[in-house]
DNA sequence: TTATATAATGCAACTCTATTGCGTTTACAA
DNA sequence: TTGTAAACGCAATAGAGTTGCATTATATAA
């Protein structure tokens, strides 16, 4: 995405555009892989860790980012791309690769359909946990 | 699990059988949900925070529980009984229903058919998200 | 262009959850 | 019965995220 496009991201979501919430949808966009905050306040030294969660926090209410879970108890964003991805990421050396096989299996609707008390899944967490090739050795 | 169950399942796993992990095994036991480890403070008050999170760990490392993460920030728990089931949880109200809908998706054998770095998924996890028939009234 | 409303920001303090260190107690094997 | 390692509890600490409030700056309207 270059600037423009961000500007116009954050203005047709009714977002003030200002140089850290567009630099921190840059970090976003160049990153191929989702980041925590804390990586976020290392590439972004100039941004106040409040207002990073802030910003995080509102682009994902709006649907720009979405917010990720690997089970360390840190919260990780990556850009909302339209796609129903997810993720493996290596116990030991914590790299993470893109999986994307869940559109294929309907989970949502299998869960409802198991379900006696839920008649609409809103959303669902799919991440896996492996050795990866290089740590196997 | 009667009192005779948890002390042999405590010594078969080398763990010293004490009041205190014999309570904390029949309260997971006697839960039909996951138990924070806030949840099991207030239901054992007796039992310290320390030593209510040491033995969590060990039962874990010892697959006699598991760790649940339900994207609040809290860990979970809940006894391994062997299946493999998942979770949806209520946005609103926060009930917690049992899906099992994961083995017969052979998810972590997609995820490793899809994946060119990874050979082997050692763990996965598969939590839904929605409101119940109650608070969607 | 300038004035203004309010969104965005930054600092300090705080909350919540979990962890570490260390001295004491207890289970259990010898 | 006793010695020792496991289990335990208290105090302090760490890590991640949040809240309150005063300040700054963007967007809109005059």
């Amino acid at each position: 995405m270059n600037n423009n496009q961000i500007t116009s991201l954050l203005k047709t979501h009714g977002l003030r555009v200002t140089n850290k919430r567009v630099s921190i949808l840059v970090a976003l966009d160049q990153s191929k892989r989702p980041l925590s905050v804390m990586q976020l306040l290392e590439a972004l030294p100039a941004i106040d860790r409040v207002t990073l969660y802030r910003a995080l926090d509102a682009f994902t209410d709006l649907g720009i980012t979405r917010q990720i879970d690997f089970g360390d108890r840190a919260k990780y964003f990556e850009l909302d791309r339209g796609d129903d991805h997810h993720h493996i990421t290596c116990l030991e050396c914590h790299a993470i690769e893109d999986v994307d096989i869940c559109s294929s299996y309907k989970l949502a609707d299998a869960a409802v359909a198991s379900s006696k008390t839920f008649k609409k899944i809103l959303q669902h967490t799919l991440e896996f946990q492996g050795i990866c090739r290089k740590c196997s050795v």
